[in-house]
DNA sequence: GGTTTAAATGCCTTTTTATGCATCTTTCAT
DNA sequence: ATGAAAGATGCATAAAAAGGCATTTAAACC
């Protein structure tokens, strides 16, 4: 075996080398394996393809990346709460382009802003820091947050400001996320949030009620208005359910 | 080895530069990605659709914007993490209690939000929705949020009446988060930010200047403020780095 | 050592991928 | 409303990947 002749790397040795060079640049292509070793580019590609298996490298068009160098997993969807993904796709449907839309907090809120298309062109008025943002994600929607000071508990911006505010807009729509739900009509257990509901019902032409069945024929302390205030009930339930008959006649549309 | 330092960069390589410029900056042109990266513009845009569509980016009209803003994505996944919590220790030490403070958006900001002491009594006024639900977690901390209409791009409140309304503040702090910064002053790149920020400035009987190092020596298109007109400057780094040399002397006090 | 056998490698052909360009459509700002 | 900028779409080209096949090489066995 002469001198120039030990040059020639087994496999395990040019996978080392191969990681080697990886770990160094965090980046190498194919082409340049190819030169540095001495084989062809066939051989490197399968050098990759068993590294790539094995996990230790990421194998790219072209050569292949460190595994630190990671760009990795997609940020799950967080909350794909079945029901209330019904709820959201049977609320977007009332949504026109050009509506002036109310809405208060609430995870129900929160999904129809997430599941809301992204060719609407919308502008809503919202108290919910979170809802403003899952909303602000939706670069056609137009986003108003009603300031003031928020509430610990409800996080939502609450007091005097906000009501007088909420007064002087006239919205198409108002979207509620209900805490109780019977027959007497929508109550609520926090005096703020009910100071703040009640004024956006009062300043929107058509208001609409989501809710998980799970709240309906719930009573709380403080009532937010009666059945005969809101012209849409929305459930994960089909209309027909037993659950809604108490509330036939009651609302104008059950969805 | 010379072959390897290519500027070539691999398909992969290059969104992970877009998602770190979007990072850095919240918002990138697609025209400026194209020149930085030297590929055509139809790549960019091929490239930011498939991004958009793993969740990664928001895809607007003529470029992109950060995710980084959602609520969802935890603190944990923000960029530079580590950076930004040496930040929030150290601005942290400047607040007392029945402070006043004025604060902006960012993710630096979101930060100190976060660690911020339990036992602190003091008001916060912000404009980012973001912020004030992580201050709202605090039980001692009074949040007032100045409504408005939420910038898609910063994910902040900006118009008239934000201005309007910081302008009847009188604050102890006014705590920044930057995104361009040179011997020049603060920079940013969005017009109704820089409205907001030059308020909240004018208001605040002090100047805090935040940032992540890497930002230091970027010059964006608007200009916030000059040197003169911040009081403190808090980065990562020990205010000895060499980074932090040209500032010596232009800024009153360097964290 | 020599023979056998399986693995490894290179080469060729066919697919697939990446990218830029030209054209047409949509969107945006004025 | 209208012109300019950005986006979508189809196409052309080049580079890379995949798979089959032939040859070489390593090592396993006698």
């Amino acid at each position: 075996m002469s001198i120039i002749e030990s040059k020639i790397l087994l496999k395990k040795e040019r996978q080392l080398e191969i990681i080697h060079q990886i770990n160094l640049h965090n980046k190498i292509l194919s082409s340049d394996l190819s030169l540095i070793l001495n084989v062809s580019e066939d051989t490197i590609r399968r050098d990759l393809n068993e590294l790539a298996l094995e996990n230790k490298i990421v194998k790219v068009h072209g050569g292949a990346l460190s595994k630190s160098y990671n760009v990795s997993a997609t940020q799950a969807d967080t909350y794909a709460y079945d029901e209330k993904k019904v709820i959201a796709t049977k609320m977007i449907k009332l949504i026109k382009d050009g509506m002036t839309i109310l809405t208060s907090g609430g995870t129900t809120m929160r999904a129809i802003a997430n599941q809301l298309p992204n060719n609407l062109h919308v502008t809503f008025f919202t108290v919910s820091p979170l809802i403003s943002l899952e909303l602000a994600e939706h670069p056609n929607v137009e986003v108003i947050f009603l300031g003031g000071k928020i509430s610990n508990i409800s996080k939502i911006s609450v007091g005097g400001e906000v009501v007088s505010k909420i007064n002087d807009i006239k919205a198409d729509l108002c979207v509620l996320g209900i805490n109780g739900f019977d027959q007497e009509g929508i109550s609520d257990s926090d005096y703020e949030v009910v100071q703040v509901k009640k004024a956006m019902i009062k300043s929107s032409r058509q208001v609409v009620a989501t809710t998980i069945s799970e709240k309906l024929n719930s009573d709380l302390r403080l009532r937010v208005c009666t059945l005969n205030e809101i012209d849409y009930l929305i459930t994960e339930l089909s209309p027909e359910n037993d659950l809604l008959k108490p509330y036939k006649g009651l609302v104008k549309y059950i969805l």
